[in-house]
DNA sequence: ATCACATATCGTAGATATACGATAAAAAGC
DNA sequence: GCTTTTTATCGTATATCTACGATATGTGAT
């Protein structure tokens, strides 16, 4: 019958997810890092330096494209993509809100020692 | 043959990615923010506010506290959860972190205005 | 012991994600 | 125009996720 259901929460929740679902692979946290640290932005060099094929590489740029956190353009032959320093951070104030709200005490359960 | 790479990359970057999967389902999102809204720990309140079965929540809980992002106790019949604030605040403050390093400016492409 | 209630787990169907190689597409150089 | 280089897309197999109903489990009351 029913094998979605996430449009049935708010926008913000939502929105929240697929941002959490963008950098819920370590390939993805590991380009971003990679865009960071090289300011010029590659595109073949990360392949060189994950341990994926090449269109695999692709397909998870393509990814973090779609969820807004990358731009990419052509240069020549070559992709070149950076950080969309806007919409991360924008996303990542929204987290950070979100961390903060939940940060509250809870109930009577054991507290203090038992982390996991 | 591989079906699933994720163990090349460093435990940095996987625990990062783990953190970011269990906060990849609105479900997931929406329950701890209830958990944190009402500061006891309900369990079947939760079932009633989601739009989502009781053996689908049940799961999402699971997930959440496979992640160490919530404890849970029974008490008497029920299940109590709770947000393990310990453990998010670590992994948030990471995220943080991430975030702060993924800041730097870029290369040349279009800046201002295309946010997606 | 039995019943009622709350929750967890099982089984399972369908959707998505992840990976690859093969191939297409697009630009630069010959 | 053809070749090389670089990247994107297609087709695909397998794994995982998401959802449900059905059922098991566990507790408290009767």
């Amino acid at each position: 019958m029913s094998y979605n259901k996430k449009n049935e929460f708010n926008e913000y929740q939502i929105n929240l997810a697929e941002f959490a679902k963008a950098l819920s692979h370590p390939a993805r946290i590991a380009i971003l890092t990679q865009l960071a640290k090289k300011k010029t932005c590659i595109c073949g060099e990360i392949v060189a330096v994950m341990p994926l094929a090449q269109s695999t590489v692709s397909q998870h740029l393509k990814e973090l494209k779609n969820a807004g956190l990358i731009n990419g353009e052509i240069d020549g032959p070559k992709s070149c993509y950076c950080i969309n320093t806007g919409k991360l951070n924008d996303l990542a104030n929204s987290f950070i809100t979100l961390f903060g709200s939940l940060s509250g005490d809870c109930c009577s359960i054991k507290k203090g020692g038992d982390n996991e």
